[in-house]
RNA sequence: GCCCGGAUGGCGAAAUGGUAGACGCACGAGACUUAAAAUCUUGUUUCCGUAAGGAAGUGUGGGUUCGAGUCCCACUCCGGGCACCA
């Protein structure tokens, strides 16, 4: 089993092994139930922009309408299509039916069955890859049929091409190639007639093929319509006639949700044959779907079972091997003994097949899924349950689910933005309407962090040998001083690579601020004083200016401009003859979310107790924050051309003079006129002369 | 092709439309030392200048503004996502 990315021209990427393509029976969830819900509900969450428009684009809503064109010759059938712009209808040239479309061995001509057959042959050998890929060259062949549009009855050729996708909207499509790029490119490729019937609305130039907005033109009574108005007027004149109707699609596809592998929790299902499920289903009433999934084997169909409550959770059977069954099913397929057996249908108990049946009425032959889970089934939760990891009555107690609500703030990659992110909004909205969460969304917050390259600045890999470990240089400088580094490297969201003489920098820095706490002797820096007022005016607003932009940089997740502010405080610290003892404790308190265990040791050792970790956060005064000086800049014609300490608030006749008067400024103005003033108090004073 | 994001010293970066380069790395000079490491002091965008000072400067070209790294338009390069979805 590979993924579609791990084959190359039709062999696997690892070994070179040919590679075919095979129908399994696998389960799949229903995400596209809950497509307009993960959409809609976008609008709720603070997420990254991009982000948001990667889902948005996943899901891939868009509105239009199926409309029914009758087939030339069969009485009554009729070739489904979706289009989004029935207000092209009068333009269609041509249909178009996905290769593996159902109806394409109906209306397939005599004359065609062969070229027909050949082209289906061709485009099933193909991966969904290469169709995709080889995008460029469009290529189909004539049906011989042809279908009546229902607007003006013209006569329409029916083409099968393997650019019309079997999985998306009907499978079928009617062609505009005057107003669609890719139905324009077929169509001057195979010669088929081309039919404008939208003109720019501005009447300006009008380049085929045009999908911009206009008006109507070549269309019957439509003509000279607005667009937008012509799709709502023919969508409803159609469904007037029963032949069509507004319709919505989504890109978004069921989720394909079982792996051929032993590693992966296994379904808890087991699959009876047709004739027993009834006598089954009479004694799970209420317990059971009201119909049964099924499939069918070698003539017979089976149902599915899943097995009562009681019996969950299903594990894994203990094996000497888990390599592959050969058969293409996964490798519990070999597990006999757990695989085929009787089964309990109330309690859930299994016997080995090979043993007798027991004795009772609810025992009924059975063979197990072999399918396993992937590795969604516990990224999708597992935010849940860690607030109750223990339980073993349901996901988490519903007090605690209440009590701790869902993450405040989820950091994760962006790698995860349209499949973790997408898969665990769903199961989320499941476990909601169940009644077992309280909220809709999981993760009302989002931030993405950026990954740590190499020092090449490539992504770390093993085969680029740019991998740095972080247990190599925990051992080397400590977990503090790496958590720190990595902080301070750069913005959060920002990816950036690895330098390792980076990291000797905020080292340094650790073990200058334990410098200024602990002297050599390991008793606290004889510096550091009781007294209050030990601290200079300097010192002490900088201390303030500390706590507030520590703090705010925490909240807005600025972790490196938090560090670097530290950095200042602490070598304003070093320079200080003296320093109070509670600024020092401020700054170990700021610090320790930083570098939690220099910072609780560091705490101790100045006579703290209990954990730094339980000591309120340190508040900044607003009122200390205040200076009396300011700088004020002296700009002409807005160059820097000088500047000056002034007190606040100073008046702009004050500050004009200050400006005569300064040395450097003077000689710029004199003899000038003075043409402007521009003065924003306490930053800058812009003369315009001339 | 479409949709995002980014580009600032030798390097990582900072900067509510108001002194570009805080903080750190690296490097230079000095102090301490027999010496080195560590530590401390000091300098470091580029160009001209001994200096004072001057000029240029945030990927490129335009624009708005008294003033633009920041706002607007066009482009270049780099990174990410999507890719025949009718």
């Amino acid at each position: 089993m590979l993924a579609n990315e791990e084959v190359v021209d039709g062999r696997s990427e690892v070994g070179g092994f040919p590679v075919e393509r095979r129908n399994l029976r696998q389960w799949v969830l229903r995400i596209t139930a809950y497509a307009d819900r993960l959409l809609a509900d976008l609008r709720d969450v603070d997420w990254p922009d991009s982000t948001k428009r990667m889902q948005e684009a996943w899901i891939g809503r868009s509105e239009g309408a199926e409309l029914d064109f009758a087939l030339e010759g069969s009485q009554g059938a009729t070739l489904k299509v979706f289009t989004t712009r029935p207000d092209t209808l009068y333009g269609c040239t041509y249909m178009v039916m996905a290769p593996e479309h159902p109806l394409v061995d109906v209306i397939t001509a005599p004359a065609q069955r062969e070229a027909v057959a050949a082209y289906r042959k061709k485009a099933a050998a193909k991966s969904d890859l290469e169709r995709t890929d080889l995008a460029k060259d469009k290529s189909g062949v004539f049906s011989g049929a042809y279908a009546i549009n229902p607007v003006n009855g013209a006569r329409v050729p029916i083409w099968i091409a393997d650019y019309v996708l079997m999985g998306y909207g009907t499978g079928a499509i009617m062609a505009v190639p005057a107003h669609d790029e890719r139905d324009y490119e077929f169509a001057v490729h195979y010669s088929l007639p081309i039919i404008q019937v939208i003109a720019p609305g501005n009447g300006g130039e009008c380049v085929l093929p045009f999908v911009d907005d206009g008006n109507l033109v070549n269309s019957g009574p439509y003509s000279g319509l607005e667009w937008a108005e012509a799709k709502k007027r023919i969508t409803a004149d159609l469904a007037g006639r029963g032949i069509g109707k507004a319709t919505v699609n989504f890109k978004l596809r069921d989720w394909l949700f079982s792996r051929q592998r032993y590693w992966g929790e296994p379904f808890p299902i087991v699959w009876v044959n047709e004739r027993d499920y009834p006598l089954v289903a009479a004694r799970r009433v209420g317990d059971l779907p009201p119909n049964p999934v099924t499939y069918s084997q070698d003539g017979v169909r089976y149902c599915a079972l899943p097995l009562p409550a009681v019996a969950l959770p299903l594990t894994l059977p203990e094996v000497e091997s888990y390599l592959p069954s050969g058969t293409g099913e996964s490798p519990l397929a070999n597990c006999t003994d757990w695989l085929e057996i009787w089964f309990n249908v109330d309690t859930g108990a299994a016997v080995s097949a090979s043993q007798p049946r027991p004795a009772g009425d609810a025992w009924v032959r059975g063979r197990r899924e072999t399918n396993t889970m992937p590795q969604w089934a516990g990224s999708c939760w597992y935010y849940l349950r860690y607030l109750d990891p223990h339980n073993g009555s349901g996901i988490a107690s519903p007090e605690l689910l209440r009590y701790w609500g869902t993450p405040d703030l989820y950091v994760g990659g962006a790698e995860h933005a349209v499949l973790h992110l997408l898969y665990a909004r769903f199961w989320h909205k499941v476990l909601f309407d169940a009644g077992v969460v309280p909220q809709n969304e999981p993760f009302k917050k989002l931030f993405h962090q950026g990954i740590i390259l190499g020092e090449d600045g490539e992504k770390m890999s093993k085969s680029r040998g740019n991998v740095v470990s972080p247990d190599t240089i925990i051992a080397s400088h400590g977990s503090d001083t790496l958590r720190l580094y990595l902080m301070f490297l750069g913005p959060l969201e920002d990816k950036k690579p690895w330098n390792p003489r980076g990291i000797e920098g905020v080292h340094r820095f650790l073990q200058k601020f334990w410098r200024e706490c602990i002297s050599a002797e390991g008793t606290p820096n004889p510096k550091i004083v009781d007294q209050a007022d030990a601290d200079s005016a300097e010192l002490t607003k900088l201390l303030h200016e500390t706590v507030k932009k520590v703090g705010d940089g925490i909240e807005a997740l600025r972790f490196n401009t938090a560090i670097s502010q530290m950095m200042i405080m602490v070598n304003a610290m070093q320079k200080s003859d003296r320093v109070s003892r509670t600024t020092v404790l401020t700054v170990i308190q700021l610090l320790a979310p930083f570098a939690p265990h220099l910072a609780e040791e560091l705490w101790e050792r100045l006579g703290r107790a209990p954990s730094v970790l339980q000591a309120p956060w340190p508040q900044y005064d607003e009122a200390k924050l205040v200076r009396d000086q300011v700088k004020l800049v002296f700009q002409v014609n807005g160059k820097h051309r000088g500047d000056q300490s002034v007190p606040v608030n100073l008046s702009q006749e004050d500050a004009l003079a200050l400006a005569r008067a300064n040395e450097k400024v003077a000689p710029h103005i004199d003899g000038k006129d003075l043409k402007r003033v521009i003065y924003v108090q306490n930053k800058i004073l812009n003369l315009v002369v001339g």
